[in-house]
DNA sequence: ATGGTGGTCTTACCA
């Protein structure tokens, strides 16, 4: 079994035993994490290797920040769009195995209307010919991270609430499709899933949203068709939200069988 | 109710 696994830390300073934990219990191979808010100077990269993981890493200071933790072999590492110029260190891309990985912390959007909103459609405007285009190079990608898209409304715990907002709308409901188009699968979706299982990736630190339930379904791992066959199971770890000092959004994952490299 | 919480070289900003 091959485990891949996403999660928006919101500080790795703050989140590091938490993840170390996590990356212990959970067994993943590798592990996509978005909002370290380091720099690179400042990456706990000694931390990763003496537990025996490699890491690939670029961030910036106060905000942003990717990384992906492995417990294989990391190559092919590319740390921004080509032809994109943007200063948010938002992409990392990395092949391990026969795997291309490419991890992901899309702009938040602000609300619609601002220059903010603006950034998020051009943002995913390059995403998605930069994934058009790993695409026909590596057959087995995997697109993960926090996409600050909720899908469907099943992915939103009142989507009359959240309608018409940068998370949950119908122009971001489109480049969601869009990104799916290009050959890539909602691994989530992918697994038989009743009315009654609603999942929820992230909860607003406001207002006991956790308590509640009040969630809403942001981060996500799309697979290629050459990786969705090997999907075993797709899933939401929602412990690290129930602990204390919690990040606001849970790890989401995915095992693959054996055979997905081959 | 334009609030609420949490993170950041904080007293403003981002989510």
């Amino acid at each position: 079994m091959f485990k891949i696994a996403t999660w928006n830390v919101n500080s790795l300073r703050v989140r590091l035993e938490q993840v170390l934990e996590w990356l212990a219990h959970s067994k993943a191979d590798v592990l996509a994490l978005q909002e370290t808010k380091l720099t690179d100077e400042n990456f706990p990269k000694d931390i990763f290797l003496e537990q025996g993981y490699q890491v690939a890493f670029i961030g910036q200071k106060t905000y942003n920040g990717v990384c992906i933790i492995s417990k294989h072999p990391l190559a092919e590492v590319v740390t921004e769009v080509p032809g994109y110029q943007d200063e948010a260190r938002r992409v990392i891309a990395a092949t391990i195995a026969d795997l291309r990985l490419i991890n992901l912390y899309v702009p938040n959007g602000s609300a619609l209307g601002t220059d903010k909103y603006a950034y998020k459609l051009r943002w995913l405007a390059a995403i998605e010919a930069f994934i058009k285009n790993q695409l026909a190079v590596y057959p087995k990608l995997a697109v993960v991270g926090d996409f600050n898209i909720a899908p469907e409304a099943i992915d939103v715990h009142a989507p009359e609430e959240w309608e018409d907002t940068v998370l949950f709308c119908e122009e971001m409901r489109r480049a969601f499709d869009r990104l799916k188009a290009l050959g890539l699968v909602d691994s989530f979706r992918l697994m038989p899933r009743s009315d009654e299982q609603q999942q929820y990736s992230w909860w607003d630190y406001r207002q006991g949203s956790f308590r509640r339930n009040r969630g809403l379904r942001i981060d996500h791992i799309l697979l290629s068709h050459g990786l969705s066959k090997s999907c075993l199971s797709a899933d939401v770890d929602i412990n690290p939200r129930k602990s204390a000092q919690p990040s606001d959004h849970a790890p989401v994952f995915v095992c693959l069988d054996d055979a997905f490299d081959k």
